[in-house]
DNA sequence: AAAGATCATAAGTATATGCTAATATGCTTA
DNA sequence: TAAGCATATTAGCATATACTTATGATCTTT
């Protein structure tokens, strides 16, 4: 599971302009000059902002005479909030975080924690 | 459409520890030591993280004797993935950015930058 | 090739974020 | 009610984020 990949993937709607620059684009594609004309922001804000949303694949950009037209990638957007949905259904999410098997840790937290502050330890002696 | 309200809950969700949380959480309710034991953060950190996943509705907490466990909320996570893709879809999404209706906006940049420079300016004059 | 327009990048700065250490609160049980 | 845990809160600090201004690169058209 690429943890990573859905930090950054939220990291870059949890902004509040690009946040409507994603939902504007999803209804159809705006070069930059457009964008600046209905946000708040200076034009490099909007360059950089796309640059943000463009590195986690959430749009796309076609240029076109001397525009570079920019949209949502709403399939991708789709895909991976499914996708999110299905690692916190799976059954080995629980493993890969904690190192343990779901069974192997008691629900009795004086015992479990006992466990798992011992598994640290180790973890950091073997660095 | 409350934007703001998904702001949040994508930044709860952008955090590497807090994203890790949140699936752990899902699999099973966890107290706040036994997070201590799978977390390279100390008690206080933890804390602070279950509090900003709690305002988004994202956990909820049971106290149970001297320990608060804390779990996922599967169904609003669901819920809230599947309403932010209705509003991507949402045909009126975009006249509540822009201002403007969709087919109020032509498609030639020449021309639809110059409408909304003009929207922009009227806008700071009422202010 | 020069000028004008569109977009990107860099440097600088103010604010937000995320941690730690210290301390407070609250619950449980003797 | 006093002692002992478990958890929450506060203050302080280092880093990350998100802008602005200034500048650079690219493309079009004359």
């Amino acid at each position: 599971m690429d943890s990573k990949k859905f930090e950054k993937f939220f990291s870059a709607l949890s902004s509040p302009l690009r946040l409507q620059m994603v939902l504007l684009m999803a209804r159809r594609s705006f070069c930059v000059c457009e964008l600046e004309g209905v946000f708040d922001v200076t034009q490099p804000a909007i360059s950089q902002n796309l640059r943000i949303l463009k590195d986690t694949d959430l749009i796309s950009e076609k240029r076109e005479k001397q525009w570079v037209f920019y949209s949502t990638n709403k399939e991708m957007l789709d895909s991976a909030l499914k996708e999110f949905l299905k690692i916190v259904e799976a059954e080995d999410t629980f493993s890969e975080i904690v190192g343990l098997k779901l069974s192997d840790l008691p629900h009795d937290p004086q015992r479990s924690c006992e466990i798992l502050e011992n598994r640290k330890k180790e973890v950091l002696k073997n660095n």
